[in-house]
RNA sequence: GCGCUCGUAGCUCAACGGAUAGAGCAUCUGACUACGGAUCAGAAGGUUGCAGGUUCGAAUCCUGCCGAGCGCACCA
C-alpha cells in the first residue's frame, strides 16, 4: 500500500484479496500475482510500472529470493531454499489438521444430498449425490463448518401408493400394476414382507401392513447401501412426519397470515416467479389439500428451526425447477433467500460400446449404487464420481469399469500412497529416521514437491468456497505425479554401503509430509488411502 | 415454443478473466541387477461447436446461431 500512498495515489485501489498463483510454467516462478494488472486500470497507471514498484518493495523480503516482472505486469516470485522446506515441518505439525481452514467457522450448515424416493435402491445418479455430496460436507468441515448431512424421504406421495401396490401384486404372484414398479428388489422384499407377517396379503389393512413394513425396509436398503458406500447422514427425515406433526398446515397457516401467498382461482400460491421460476406454484390446491410443495415449504422452516445459517440442497439436473421454489419459499418465511443454496449437478449416463444406454425400470437395465460397487470396489466408485465437476454430465461404462483396467486415476493417487508407506516401512528396517534439515532440499524436484504441498491448504479452501470437491481430487493427481517424479529423481533412503546423511533423513520428513497430504486428501474424498496394494 | 445446464486431444475429463489450453486412458519410441515398473523420460494428438462483441488479456464474460441433456401440473 506504501507503493501506492507514496506516490500520491489512493491505496484503496488495491484488492483486499491479493490472488497468489502457482504457476504451470516453472520459469515463471514458484509463485505469481497479477495484482498489478488488476489494479493499474483503477489508480491510472501502467502496469508495467506498478509491477516495478512493486517488486522493488518485495526484494529483500526474507522469504524471497527473487522477484522479476514479467509479460504485460505478472509479479513472479521465487522463495528462498530454506522458507520453502519449512512448509515440510508445518505439514508433519499440523499432521491430519494440514489443510484445515477455517472460512465457515462458526457457520452450522444443513447440507440435504440423494433423497432419492424410498421405492427402490439407490441408482447411478444417487450414486453421483452420495459421493459428492458426502466428499462436499467433508470439505466444509474441514473449512469449520458445523454440517449436518440430512436425506429426505419423500415417503408421503402417490409413488408410495404405487410401490405398495407393486409389493401386494409381487405377493401375489401377479405382475406389477402398470404405472408400478417392476425391479427384481419389488420380489424380494414382498418375500420379506410376508415372512415378517405371513397373514399380510389375508389382513383387512393389508394395504398399510405392506406399506409399514416394505417401505421401512426400503428405507434400510437404502441406508445399508449408502453405509457401506462410505455416506453416512446425521439425520434421516421423513415427509410422511411434517404431514402427521401438523408442521405443514401450520407453515400454509404462517404464510396465508403473512401475506406471503395469494389467493386465485380457489387456489392458494407461492411467487415463485420473482425467483426466476416458470410460473407461480400453487401450494394449497383448489380442494383444499396442500400440494407437494407445502411439504418442502414445511421441511424448510423446520431446518430453520433448528438454526442453521445455511441450507444446502444438492439435486439432480432433472429438479432445476427447485431453484426458484425453494428461494422463494424462503422469501415467503421472511428468510434470506441467499441463507438457501441449490447446486444442481449434471447427470450421469450409463454408455456401453460407445453409445449411450438409456436406463429404465421397465427394461430392468437401472444400474444401481450396488451394481457399481459390485464391479469396481468403492473407492474406484466413489473417485470416478468425484474426480469431475458436477457441471457436466458423466458418463459411466460399466463393461469399460468392470475389466478393473487401470484407467481409473485413483490408482495412480493411491499407489503414490502405498509407495511412500514403503519407503517408510524400508527406512525404519534400516534405523533411518526423519530429519529437519529442510535447507538440504534444493533438488527441483524437492522443491516442486514442496511447493504443491504448500498448495493444498488453498485446494481445500477453494473446494469449500465453490462447493466443489473434484479439485481435490484433481489436485491429488497432481502432487502423485509431482511424488512419483522426485521418487525417480531423488533417492530417499542410503543405498547398501552408503553413510545415512541429511539429506536422507531431510527427503524421509519430506516422504513423511507427502505421505500425510495423501491421506488427508483421500480423507476429504471418502477414498481410503492403503499402506499395501 | 420457453427456461436451466453443457459443448475442450481418438475416449473420459481438468483449467475461480491470465502467460505456450493440461492430465489419465488409448497409440508410438525409450528407461532399472537401486528405496514398489500400478512408475518414469519422450513423441504424436487442439481453429476450446460456429460467428460476432467486451479488454492489456477470453475455453471462461455478453449477444446470436448449431448440437446434446434436463425441465416446463391445482403429480409427487
Amino acid at each position: 500500500m506504501d507503493v501506492l500512498s507514496s506516490r500520491g495515489l489512493d491505496p484503496a485501489a488495491l484488492p483486499t484479496a491479493v490472488t497468489i498463483e502457482r504457476p504451470r510454467n516453472p520459469e515463471h516462478g514458484d509463485y505469481a500475482t497479477n495484482v498489478a494488472l488488476q489494479t493499474a486500470k483503477k489508480v491510472g497507471v501502467t502496469s508495467r510500472d506498478l509491477a516495478g514498484w512493486l517488486a522493488d518493495a518485495l526484494t529483500g523480503t526474507d522469504a524471497i529470493s527473487s522477484v522479476e516482472v514479467a509479460g504485460p505486469g505478472f509479479l513472479n516470485l521465487r522463495l528462498a531454499a530454506d522458507a520453502q522446506g519449512a512448509i515440510v515441518r508445518d505439514v508433519l505439525k499440523a499432521g491430519e489438521a494440514y489443510g484445515r481452514g477455517d472460512q465457515f467457522a462458526g457457520t452450522r450448515i444443513n447440507l440435504e444430498f440423494v433423497s432419492a424416493n424410498p421405492t427402490g435402491p439407490v441408482h447411478l445418479g444417487g450414486t453421483r449425490w452420495a459421493a459428492v455430496g458426502d466428499a462436499l460436507g467433508r470439505v466444509l468441515s474441514a473449512n469449520g463448518g458445523e454440517v449436518t448431512r440430512e436425506y429426505y424421504f419423500n415417503d408421503a406421495g402417490a409413488q408410495i401408493d404405487r410401490f405398495v401396490r407393486s409389493l401386494i401384486a409381487a405377493a401375489k404372484g401377479e405382475p406389477a400394476p402398470e404405472d408400478g414398479y417392476a425391479g427384481g428388489y419389488i420380489g424380494d422384499i414382498a418375500a420379506e414382507v410376508l415372512r415378517q407377517e405371513p397373514s399380510a396379503l389375508a389382513a383387512e389393512d393389508s394395504h398399510e401392513v405392506f406399506r409399514r413394513i416394505g417401505v421401512n425396509l426400503m428405507f434400510e436398503e437404502i441406508k445399508k447401501d449408502l453405509h457401506d458406500f462410505g455416506t453416512d447422514f446425521d439425520v434421516f427425515f421423513h415427509e410422511d412426519s411434517l404431514h402427521k406433526s401438523g408442521a405443514v398446515a401450520k407453515a400454509v397457516d404462517q404464510l396465508k397470515g403473512s401475506g406471503a401467498l395469494y389467493f386465485d382461482n380457489g387456489a392458494w400460491w407461492l411467487r415463485s416467479t420473482e425467483f426466476g421460476d416458470d410460473k407461480d406454484r400453487v401450494v394449497i390446491k383448489s380442494d383444499g389439500d396442500p400440494a407437494y410443495i407445502a411439504g418442502d415449504i414445511a421441511y424448510l422452516a423446520d431446518k430453520r428451526s433448528r438454526g442453521f445459517d445455511l441450507c444446502i440442497y444438492m439435486l439432480g439436473a432433472d429438479h432445476h425447477g427447485y431453484i426458484g421454489r425453494l428461494k422463494a419459499a424462503a422469501s415467503a418465511l421472511g428468510d434470506d433467500p441467499e441463507s438457501v443454496e441449490v447446486l444442481i449437478g449434471q447427470l450421469v449416463n450409463l454408455v456401453s460400446e460407445g453409445k449411450p444406454v438409456r436406463m429404465s425400470k421397465r427394461a430392468g437395465n437401472v444400474i444401481t449404487m450396488q451394481d457399481l460397487v459390485d464391479a469396481v470396489g468403492v473407492d474406484a466408485a466413489r473417485y470416478a464420481m468425484t474426480r469431475s465437476s458436477a457441471d457436466s454430465s458423466l458418463d459411466i461404462d460399466l463393461d469399460l469399469l468392470r475389466k478393473r483396467s487401470n484407467d481409473n486415476p485413483v490408482f495412480y493417487v493411491q499407489y503414490a500412497h502405498a509407495r511412500l508407506c514403503s519407503v517408510q516401512r524400508n527406512a525404519a528396517d534400516l534405523g533411518v529416521t526423519p530429519g529437519d534439515a529442510v535447507e538440504e532440499l534444493t533438488h527441483d524436484r524437492e522443491g516442486d514437491l514442496i511447493r504443491t504441498l504448500g498448495e493444498f491448504p488453498r485446494v481445500v479452501a477453494t473446494a469449500g468456497e465453490l462447493r466443489e470437491p473434484h479439485r481435490v481430487a484433481r489436485y491429488l493427481e497432481e502432487l502423485a505425479g509431482t511424488y512419483h517424479r522426485f521418487y525417480e529423481a531423488c533417492r530417499v533412503l542410503p543405498r547398501g554401503d552408503e553413510e545415512t546423511t541429511e539429506l536422507h533423513r531431510a527427503r524421509l520428513s519430506l516422504c513423511g509430509a507427502t505421505r500425510q497430504v495423501f491421506a488427508n486428501g483421500l480423507a476429504l474424498l471418502g477414498v481410503t488411502a492403503p499402506e499395501q496394494m
